[in-house]
DNA sequence: TTTTTAGTTTAAAATCATTCTAAACTGTTG
DNA sequence: CAACAGTTTAGAATGATTTTAAACTAAAAA
């Protein structure tokens, strides 16, 4: 868990200019030890939650997308009406349960390495996703 | 490729009746050998180039809905502003090309089962889905 | 056949996540 | 402190998709 003045310094570090909802964002984000999902509607109920201040819902789509630009978060490619991300941003796969709406990370062991055979001319590999629906039996 | 009397009977067996609007819709996506990718807005190009008679966007909405429900055309998951169907509904997986958002098929031996070591209790698996993302090198 | 019915189509309105706009605000640099 | 470039903001705009409710039509019943 980093303190605000080390959000800060990664802020600068990131050509991001620390402003107060910024610094606001990454606590909500960062300080706890697990990673999590979440959509846009997740994260400004946990920003309302905290209670401190309100940030419009523009800054928090610019933030969440100059995090993501910059690594600090990951897309997940679902077909939902909603974008997920993720605070995880190692290699990893997901279960998404489409009764519940919801993620479950697939972690390295729960998973073989997946390797693609086929190569397109001039293209190159950006990344390998893997998602598993699952339902209830 | 089916004849339309084909099409009439396919989409009765199905509990579907046979309108002009689903018998033509069945044509633009089944006539043709090789299997495609689509988005509802590429359909209705289709069906505005074979000319014969407009469809309302909300009937090509419910079609591919009712097909996608029936087995015949399988959603693919990619976080697009547009979702995309493919007519291939056998396992296989994709590459997206994410400057020209275009798909591209990976055939069954391109890429090597994906075996899923992790369960959750009470659900089972209806889907794995690869998704490989591609760039310009 | 005609009538009845339940399923379908339709245009237009509504929804809803996301992006845009342009004005006000604020870190940063000199 | 002044000046600038980057940010935030509320509200408007966008655009794919869904809903609505009325008109239509295929299939079943009479």
């Amino acid at each position: 868990m980093l303190s605000n003045p080390e959000y800060i310094k990664k802020l600068r570090k990131s050509g991001l200019r620390p402003t107060r909802q910024r610094i606001m964002i990454c606590e909500v984000l960062f300080d706890s030890e697990k990673t999590f999902h979440f959509t846009i509607s997740d994260l400004v109920k946990l920003i309302e939650n905290k209670g401190n201040e309100k940030i419009s819902l523009a800054t928090v789509y610019n933030t969440v997308h100059a995090f993501e630009k910059k690594g600090y978060l990951k897309e997940i490619s679902i077909n939902s009406s909603q974008t997920f991300f993720d605070t995880n941003t190692t290699n990893h796969h997901h279960f998404f349960d489409e009764r519940q709406k919801e993620l479950i990370d697939l972690e390295f062991e729960d998973i073989d390495p997946v390797k693609i055979k086929k190569t397109i001319p001039g293209k190159k590999i950006k990344s390998v996703e893997v998602l598993v629906k699952i339902d209830s039996e």
